[in-house]
DNA sequence: CTTGGAATGTCAACAAGGCTGACTTAAAAA
DNA sequence: TTTTTAAGTCAGCCTTGTTGACATTCCAAG
């Protein structure tokens, strides 16, 4: 049923108009939006010795537990020093476990301790009200939409990270 | 034809089933295209003296000419302190010009240069590029849905901002 | 006219979280 | 065994956010 994918010019309505001004409102669009996106897990963090950084080197681990420090560097897109200095204070804070690899033995495995898990539920659990009341609001095609021009901006590397973060359904 | 915009309960595809991992999606989703989104006039501004920061200035001072800095305030949603660090340096090397204002001479209104607007375009362009690309290969229904959830997700406030900005189209 | 409040701007100090560069240690390769 | 590579650490810098204190300028109310 040539569902979109690509972007060719099937029944006439491809090749869109697509004005300056439309594409400026999407990007202030994304400018509101992203705000809105980090507000809750921001406030909760505020206050709390943590910050963004903290957030998502939790966020990341918690998907992929057992991720190495180089793999969460890559997922993540900043310096393994950057990185390093949030990951020292969740170990210390005794929120995040590093073993040491057993087949390669310089690899750093990375776990959520229980205290990393709650705060990750909390965290998570208000960010995913936001997402889930925006859903309910826009409807089921909106947020299939909203998905695939997600995926249609991000850089192909990007991508591919992202959707290697499947595994367990779409 | 009751479309989209109340989350009501109509022809039961309503109270839709959000999974926790779908939810979790959608937000790796917003955190990998966000990273998209700014990538190129990132790439544009290191090398120049400048950040992401003038370019939200530039933004929007191109998008309202003649706004004042208490409403760009509002719509960047940063302190004075900060923004003025930022308006300092692109009024000292010409990018921005500040005039007092005639009614009000406490207000300073804020025009681009033809260098602002030059630098402007820049940015935009390469911004604009991938989200005509990103449209283009999502196709119209996705972009509606885009739009929609991308709403649905900012606070009320940052919402009013960002309808405000119309004027021209949508 | 004077005074209070609003809008703007400045200075200083600080924090978060990016970055680069230099280094240690462990593992792998020569 | 020696060299090279990879992972991780430490030190220091930059941007951009924050607060707080304060000066200036102007409008508007008394």
């Amino acid at each position: 049923m040539e569902e979109r994918g690509h972007p060719g010019l099937h029944s006439g309505e491809s090749l869109l108009f697509l004005t300056d001004e439309q594409l400026r409102k999407g990007i202030e669009a994304m400018f509101f939006a992203y705000r809105g996106f980090t507000a809750d897990p921001d406030r909760i963090l505020s206050g709390m010795e943590y910050g963004r950084a903290h957030h998502r080197a939790i966020h990341f681990i918690n998907r992929s537990p057992g991720t190495t420090v180089n793999n969460l560097l890559n997922t993540l897109g900043v310096t393994k020093q950057s990185l390093n200095r949030v990951l020292r204070t969740l170990i210390a804070d005794g929120l995040v476990e590093s073993r040491v690899g057993e087949k390669d033995k310089r690899e750093r495995h990375l776990y959520l301790t229980p205290e990393g898990e709650a705060l990750e539920q909390r965290l998570s659990d208000a960010q995913r009200a936001r997402m889930r009341a925006a859903y309910r609001a826009a409807g089921p095609e909106a947020v299939a939409g909203f998905r695939t021009v997600l995926e249609a901006m991000m850089d192909p590397d990007m991508r591919r990270q992202y959707l290697s973060l499947r595994e367990e359904n779409t």
